[in-house]
DNA sequence: GATACTCGACAGGCCCCAGC
DNA sequence: GCTGGGGCCTGTCGAGTATC
């Protein structure tokens, strides 16, 4: 798979308005195996991954043909066309033998394109379908019918089970309550398509009330944890200013107390002392 | 939403061929 | 030999689609 974008940012184009006109004008050159080296050097750019612009810029650059981008990405994609049809011819040449497990690939590969093949066909068969009914328009001078009436019209012709033209049919009340049948199993069927539409609108906007609500609530109960994780750490914050400050207190307590036991230590130290005095002056 | 790619349509050039 | 018509190929453009 080729890398996208090639390196727009490096692309002259982009840094200037307009391209300088060197290199050479484009010319009508056939595609072929045997290539020139203009084509040898979109090939190389290219399979490196670089854009269709890079290239057609590099080439200018290098004064060799002045393509424009989009001309380089055709040329890019018939010379790729050219090469797959000559690998495939060499291979039919060879006709290789078939190797163990391929054929399992092989299964693999058909189912999955015939998957998308199927796909497509009932595209195509819608288009189809649509433009015989707008082709029908044009002849009938007026719409009538739908793509899918004119399938189920020509389906009933070929199979031979189609009901006559109305002018023609001597039934005509059946025929009409043929019509006003089918009108009420049309209305019946879009109505029952409308239901399940509506149902299926009803659920999912239910699922998306859900879903909201689950995160109303995921977010109610993250602000909670949030704010219970917020207050325990404010209490834990605090005890410890708590306990910083009994520890001062006692520390304090502590200091005053030692001091306090001096100080009553001092004053009996002195009175012992002054006693002392007292008593020699009375005894002499 | 931006960018790149793909596809179909169209114009122009070239070649071939029949008719003169 | 010249001319006109038809077919094929190429480059370009616009629109739609895929991819990032």
């Amino acid at each position: 798979m080729l890398k996208r974008g090639g390196s727009p940012a490096d692309s002259e184009r982009s840094k200037k308005k307009g391209r300088i006109l060197t290199g050479k004008a484009a010319i009508s050159k056939p595609i072929s195996t045997d290539y020139d080296t203009d084509d040898a050097r979109i090939i190389t750019l290219k399979e490196q991954g670089f854009s269709d612009e890079y290239v057609a810029d590099k080439l200018v650059e290098e004064n060799r043909i002045r393509y424009v981008p989009k001309s380089i990405g055709a040329r890019w994609l018939r010379l790729r066309k050219l090469f797959e049809q000559v690998e495939n011819e060499r291979l039919d040449d060879e006709l290789s033998d078939w190797h163990i497990g391929e054929d399992h690939h092989l299964h693999e590969s058909v189912k999955h394109a015939e998957k998308e093949f199927e796909r497509d066909l009932k595209r195509l068969e819608d288009r189809k379908w649509a433009q015989i009914a707008k082709l029908l328009e044009g002849r009938l001078k007026r719409k009538k019918y739908s793509g899918k009436a004119c399938r189920e019209r020509f389906a009933g012709l070929t199979n031979g089970d189609a009901l006559l033209p109305i002018e023609l049919d001597p039934d005509q009340e059946g025929r009409e309550r043929m019509r006003e049948d089918r009108i009420a199993a049309a209305k019946a069927l879009r109505a029952q398509h409308t239901t399940k539409a509506q149902l299926t609108e009803i659920e999912k906007q239910r699922r998306a009330k859900e879903r909201k609500a689950e995160a109303q609530e995921k977010a109610r109960i993250s602000k909670t944890k949030e704010r219970e994780r917020k207050a325990a750490k404010l209490a834990k914050e605090r005890v410890k200013v708590d306990r910083a400050a009994a520890r001062i207190a006692i520390r304090e307590a502590k200091k005053a107390a030692t001091s306090q036991f001096r100080l009553e230590e001092q004053w009996q130290t002195d009175r012992q002392k002054a006693e002392r005095q007292i008593y020699a002056k009375l005894t002499g």
